[in-house]
DNA sequence: CCCAAATACTTGCAATTGCAATTAAATATT
DNA sequence: AATATTTAATTGCAATTGCAAGTATTTGGG
């Protein structure tokens, strides 16, 4: 029993903390599939937003793009997502799924899902939707202050 | 503008996106004082709970015993932390501060509070403690569901 | 008491990661 | 229109990570 106890009121702690253990827990029920936590994210990012590029992906999953990048390589070779150079932007290239990748997608979606209602399973539905908008209001500010700080440089 | 939005609903995915940005915007906070995210969270883990062992600290961070093995080694080679062994359980080592580990320590605490109250600054005291008690209720949640799947194997 | 199982910690090793530098293309400035 | 700046993606490389295996100690039955 701590003393102390301000570590256990740490938003970020508590963050990073359930963060980990919830990426720790699904990256298990992934093994079956052979295929990473990340690589996950990146074909259900794809599966939901067709035309993706690598830095969309990076954006939303708050991802580092080399990481991405290797990733993706790693998904076209394994046969599961396709990437076609933008002809509006030539730097970009737009990534799908190809249906092999949408059908092993669409496999792991109900696991996901029933992962999640596992890891909210005493959540009422006002309690999760509150815990969705505060997430996405701290990830919002985390995005400001971010650009603040790069302003004053 | 993405057609779907599944994703942005998921929970493990606003978590883990919120935790990353989070770890590597307040990282860069760390740079002056060479110290790592993970060694920070050890210091501040050890300042608040005296005499922890390392499993103790793996558990309460969620994090693998061996990266924390090789963290406390390094922080003991910078002479932050001094590292006796347990007269109760001689496999364990209790883990303390030293003068020097508390100094840079304190000096860190108002940094991590400055940085955590812009992430939150547009939270109301009820909603910070909203998103505590939420996050704690998951973590809970996923130690409950992940000592069932050990039952299971 | 003895032996099997669990726990605490460490270490080797392969895979992953993140930063910095690079290339190429688009956008902004003059 | 020419040049500088920004943006997209990739690659090299060093550092970090996480799993599996190993040692030491403790705990729990029989």
């Amino acid at each position: 029993m701590p003393i102390h106890h301000s570590l256990e009121k740490a938003i970020p702690f508590l963050l990073a903390r359930t963060g980990i253990s919830m990426g720790q827990a699904f990256t298990k029920q992934l093994t079956p599939f052979a295929v990473s936590l990340i690589e996950w994210r990146v074909c259900v990012t794809i599966y939901e937003n067709h035309d993706s590029t690598l830095s969309q992906i990076a954006h939303t999953c708050s991802n580092d793009p080399s990481t991405l990048s290797r990733t993706v390589n790693g998904l076209i070779k394994k046969g599961f997502i396709k990437r076609v150079q933008s002809k509006l932007d030539r730097r970009s290239f737009v990534l799908n799924l190809t249906a092999k990748g949408k059908l092993v997608t669409e496999k792991i979606i109900p696991l996901a899902q029933d992962y999640e209602s596992k890891a909210l399973y005493d959540f009422s539905e006002l309690e999760t939707e509150q815990l969705r908008m505060l997430l996405k209001r701290v990830y919002e500010n985390m995005k400001l202050t971010d650009e603040v700080t790069q302003d004053v440089i």
